[in-house]
DNA sequence: GGGCAGGTTGACA
DNA sequence: TGTCAACCTGCC
C-alpha cells in the first residue's frame, strides 16, 4: 500500500542530529577528502552523494547535522549514522590513538575534529581505487561517474550509482580506454574478469585477517601495498591498514625524519607505533599535510 | 614542448 | 633488496 511515487517525488524536509562531532572543515575532509569519490558540494555548501544506492545530502547548520533523501523508503537515520561512522566506537578510536605522547599526530587531531574513515562499499571502493595511480581527485571523481553514468543505475536527480563488477565484467578495456583510463583500464578489465570467474571471493575477503586480505587483494592487476590498503581501510572496515602515498610518505619523512628509511621501514613504523587504528591516524595526518595544516 | 603527478610492474644490478 | 623506466592522461 505504499503509495506510488513517493520515492521520485520533491526531497522531504531537513532531518537533523546532534552530538555528530564534525566540522565543516572535517565533514568537507571525510566527504571530500581523497577517501571517497561520490560526493560534490553545491554553491550553498550543501553535499550530495549517494550511500546505498540512495541520494541523499548533507549540510551542517549550527552544531547540527542535517541530512534529507529523496528515498526516506529504502535509507534511515540509522545507515547514516552506519556510514558516517557516528557511534561511540569513534570516540573510543580516537581515545586510543596514541596523541598523548605524539605532539605530531595531536595536532593534527586538533586541527581537524570530527575527521572521520567512512564505512563504505568495498566493490566501489575497488573500483575508484584502481583508478587513482597518479591521478588527483577530481580526475579519479570524473573518470568515475563516467563510468557510473554509462553503466550504472539511475538514481533520480542525474546520479548514478556504482555499476557493480558483474556488470563492468561486460565492458571491454578499449571501451574503458575512450573513458580516459589510460593504462588502468587494463587492471579495471582484468580486476572485472579475475572477480567474474572468483565470484565469492571479494565478499570472503572481509572474513580474513588483515594482513591474509591484504596478501589477497594483491593478486589483482594493479593492486600493490598502497591501493590494498586504501580499499582495505575504506572500503573494508579495516583501521589497521596504513595507505603511504605520497602525502603520508612526506609526513613520515620530514616530520618523523625517517629520512634514510625505506618504504618498508616506515610502514613497519607505522603500525608498531600508531597500532591498530593507524588507518585512522593516517587519515589525519593525510588531510593536515593535504591542507598544509601541519 | 618538456616535465611531472596521491602507483604498479617488470627488468636489471 | 633496491633502483629505474614505462605506462595514459592532463595540467603547469
Amino acid at each position: 500500500m505504499v503509495a506510488q511515487g513517493v520515492d521520485k517525488t520533491s526531497p522531504q524536509a531537513w532531518d537533523s542530529l546532534e552530538g555528530h562531532g564534525f566540522t565543516n572543515l572535517s565533514l568537507a575532509e571525510t566527504l571530500g577528502g581523497g577517501q571517497s569519490f561520490v560526493w560534490d558540494q553545491d554553491v550553498a555548501g550543501i553535499w550530495h552523494g549517494v550511500i546505498n544506492q540512495v541520494i541523499v545530502r548533507l549540510r551542517i547548520d549550527g552544531s547540527r547535522l542535517e541530512w534529507q533523501t529523496n528515498t526516506p523508503l529504502r535509507f534511515s537515520k540509522k545507515d547514516l549514522l552506519h556510514y558516517l561512522w557516528i557511534d561511540t566506537t569513534y570516540q573510543e578510536a580516537i581515545d586510543t590513538l596514541p596523541w598523548r605522547s605524539d605532539l605530531i599526530l595531536a595536532k593534527c587531531m586538533d586541527s581537524l575534529p570530527g575527521l572521520r574513515i567512512l564505512r563504505q562499499p568495498l566493490d566501489e571502493i575497488l573500483f575508484y581505487f584502481l583508478l587513482s595511480p597518479v591521478k588527483s581527485i577530481p580526475q579519479i571523481k570524473e573518470t568515475g561517474g563516467k563510468v557510473s553514468q554509462i553503466f550504472g543505475p539511475s538514481l533520480g536527480c542525474g546520479k548514478h550509482g556504482f555499476p557493480g563488477w558483474s556488470k563492468l565484467a561486460e565492458v571491454s578495456e578499449k571501451e574503458f580506454r575512450d573513458l580516459k583510463m589510460g593504462y588502468r583500464a587494463k587492471n579495471v578489465a582484468g580486476t572485472a574478469q579475475f572477480i567474474k570467474s572468483h565470484p565469492n571471493w571479494l565478499g570472503s575477503l572481509k572474513q580474513l585477517s588483515y594482513n591474509e586480505a591484504r596478501t589477497e587483494i594483491m593478486k589483482l592487476p594493479g593492486v600493490g601495498g598502497k591501493i590494498a590498503d586504501c580499499v582495505l581501510l575504506f572500503g573494508g572496515g579495516m583501521l589497521e591498514a596504513f595507505p603511504i602515498d605520497t602525502w603520508i610518505d612526506k609526513v613520515l619523512t620530514q616530520r618523523y625524519h625517517l629520512e634514510d628509511w625505506s618504504l618498508k621501514q616506515k610502514l613497519s613504523f607505522a603500525r608498531l607505533h600508531f597500532g591498530n587504528l593507524a588507518g585512522l591516524a593516517q587519515q589525519f595526518f593525510f588531510s593536515s599535510e593535504r591542507l598544509r595544516l601541519l
